[in-house]
RNA sequence: GGUUGCAUAGCUCAGCUGGAUAGAGCAACUGCCUUCUAAGCAGUAGGUCUCAGGUUCGAAUCCUGAUGCGACCA
């Protein structure tokens, strides 16, 4: 297309005498209901021209059609000049950049980004909100590989603190020895119970604590239980054999759960990070900050970093009495993350409840004069909330990562079966398949959406499996597929029609966006932007099955070309998903 | 109280750096399987783009304010 931006401004310099830079030039794609298929819209110019915008576009419209071979023809409307390339411009564009073998991979650029997603902790099962973070993190990821960046998917898990000391103290107490073994229960889902256990007794002793008396506040502080998990959180930190027996134990059941889980999920990392060796780090920062002039010391010795200059507030980043607070310890995992990898940029996945946390954070690395600081990216994401409002898994209002794959797996067989496409599969490809569209179905689901959008999810209303959903382009994807084996196809030179159909042409038109729709998403880390995309393309190759046919048409040269086409359409659809982790049936 | 995000059809969402009569899907209604997979295609109906100002030849899009929902900071 770029001929065009360059001939337009060519045509305002010989027709008009006036520069137009050529990135000045604006072409958008033509609206459905005119003809032609890029519109340039005069009216910035026609003060440049001195002539109505009618008259401008006429112009331009002529001198396009006497220099450009690709130019067919144009028509006016308004101050829009609809512009109509040739069927042999598009035939080369399909034939130059769509049939490549690389097509739909952006160039190497050189640049490392990590993607840091996931981060769970370990005294809970995965939910809902848990599994919109790893396939956003996840796509991203894909994305930024696709387009060209070398990519570092690294999990920061928060296996340390308070919360996995309730886990672990209900345990003791409670647990009776209980593994995962013996309670048929995946272990992280074990190690949940736990903290769920821990949360009732402890409610309890507070009600107990209150009926003697004692305030909210109070009862909340002095409850036994919380003050013993305390104790054991600083056992731990002192290293004390028993606590980080049981803590290694009980984790390693969690982290059994977390690899079925992921493995369901399809996601996968490059590198962990545990905050139980991250979470002293950060010290350094405090005196280097101290010794730049950056942070300042208060008269209770506690240091702090004043931010209002900036619009927030003033930040504490160490207690008086000399312990770390959370920014702290990412402060250090910043850098150890920079020392290790050395990448141009880094984003944090995480939802928007810490947008303010994030904005500090990069703020001070910028204020310590790290080089790298401008490379970081909170990749901020909205909420899951149900019809009910939001998720509380003290409250069992979660809805599990486990249950809900399954009951999607379920919902696919069920769906699936009324068809009755695939009663003469084998079990295995069966199973295979109802596993692929209810992944399918549930990736798309959430990744559709702009990330920053928050996301309802009703549980009574199953996920669609029609329309715009990730079951309909796996479909598509099928269909071709079936036509393609139908004609034992192989990938031949095909001699071109000199005649395009209105739907190949739009097909080719859609096709040929990839790249730049790829390259948009990868800018704005949007995975949406692809979904969207996959969904148009899979609607148009729809339309082109409907109205043309494939192995019917008596031209032999004909036939070919819509194979190609097909097979083509197959791979870009193919692309576009496995981008957002979906996979692609061969028939279904 | 302060900061910040969101608001488009009954529901779920698109709408690129401002452009033509605001688009899809679901749900509702109507057609199309003796023809390459009907998880499809075609059509009907459904809108004051939350509201009020402003900038502009032109605003769902940019600016200001209000309202509603959410998040965060004390």
């Amino acid at each position: 297309m770029n001929f065009l931006h360059q001939a337009i401004s060519q045509a305002f310099d010989t027709i008009f005498n006036v520069q137009i830079p050529e990135n000045q030039v604006n072409l958008e794609q033509t609206k459905k209901e005119f003809d032609g298929h890029v519109t340039f819209v005069v009216f910035p110019f026609i003060r440049h021209t001195k002539k109505s915008p009618e008259e401008t576009a006429n112009i331009l419209g002529q001198y396009l059609k006497e220099n450009c071979t690709q130019v067919a023809d144009f028509n006016v409307i308004k101050g829009f000049l609809n512009i109509v390339l040739n069927d042999e411009y598009w035939l080369n564009t399909f034939e130059q950049q769509i049939l490549k073998e690389d097509f739909g991979f952006l160039k190497p650029n050189g640049e490392k980004v990590m993607v840091e997603y996931s981060s769970p902790n370990t005294n809970k099962p995965l939910h809902l909100g848990h599994v919109r973070n790893n396939l956003l993190g996840y796509a991203v990821a894909e994305i930024l590989k696709a387009a060209g960046y070398e990519v570092i998917k690294a999990n920061l898990v928060n296996d340390r603190g308070i919360h996995i000391c309730k886990s672990m103290l209900a345990w003791q107490k409670f647990g009776n020895g209980e593994k995962p073994e013996t309670a048929h229960l995946k272990g992280d889902h074990l190690v949940g119970k736990y903290y769920v256990i821990f949360d009732q007794e402890y409610k309890k002793e507070i009600e107990a604590l209150k009926a003697d008396g004692k305030t909210e506040d109070e009862a909340k502080k002095q409850a036994p239980l919380i003050l013993e998990a305390q104790e054991m959180l600083q056992k731990w930190e002192a290293g004390d054999d028993e606590v980080k027996t049981l803590w290694k134990t009980m984790n390693s059941w969690v982290y059994a759960g977390f690899d079925e889980t992921y493995k369901k999920l399809g996601v996968n990392f490059d590198k962990f990070y545990y905050e139980s060796n991250t979470y002293l780090l950060g010290k350094d920062i405090v005196e280097e900050g101290l010794a730049k002039g950056v942070f300042f010391k208060k008269v209770d010795d506690s240091v702090w970093i004043d931010l209002t200059a900036d619009g927030l507030d003033e930040k504490l980043v160490r207690r008086a009495d000399g312990t770390s607070v959370y920014i702290t310890q990412d402060l250090g995992t910043a850098q150890l993350k920079y020392d290790d990898f050395k990448m141009q940029q880094s984003i944090y996945v995480v939802g928007n409840e810490q947008d303010y946390h994030f904005k500090v954070l990069f703020l001070i690395l910028a204020k310590l004069g790290k080089s790298w600081a401008k490379g970081l990216y909170h990749l901020s994401y909205g909420m899951v909330d149900l019809p009910s409002g939001k998720m509380k898994s003290r409250e069992g209002t979660v809805v599990d990562a486990d249950d809900l794959i399954q009951e999607m797996q379920d919902t696919a067989k069920e769906k699936t079966e009324a068809l009755g496409k695939v009663d003469h599969f084998e079990d295995a490809e069966k199973e295979n398949l109802y596993r692929m569209i209810g992944m399918g179905a549930l990736k798309y689901f959430l990744l559709k959406v702009e990330p920053k959008k928050r996301l309802l999810f009703d549980p009574k209303e199953s996920i669609d499996f029609q329309g715009n959903t990730g079951p309909f382009i796996q479909y598509t994807h099928a269909r071709i597929k079936s036509v393609l084996t139908k004609a034992n196809y192989q990938e031949l030179k095909v001699t071109y029609p000199s005649h395009l159909a209105e739907t190949e042409l739009d097909l080719i038109q859609i096709l040929s966006k990839y790249p730049e729709v790829l390259a948009s998403a990868a800018k704005e880390h949007n995975p949406a932007a692809i979904a969207n995309y996959t969904y148009d393309l899979a609607k148009s190759y729809n339309k082109f099955y409907q109205t043309e046919s494939i192995l019917k048409v008596e031209e032999e040269n004909i036939k070919q070309f819509r194979l190609q086409l097909s097979c083509h359409t197959a791979a870009t659809l193919n692309k576009g998903m496995s981008l957002l982790g979906i996979e692609m049936p061969e028939r279904m």
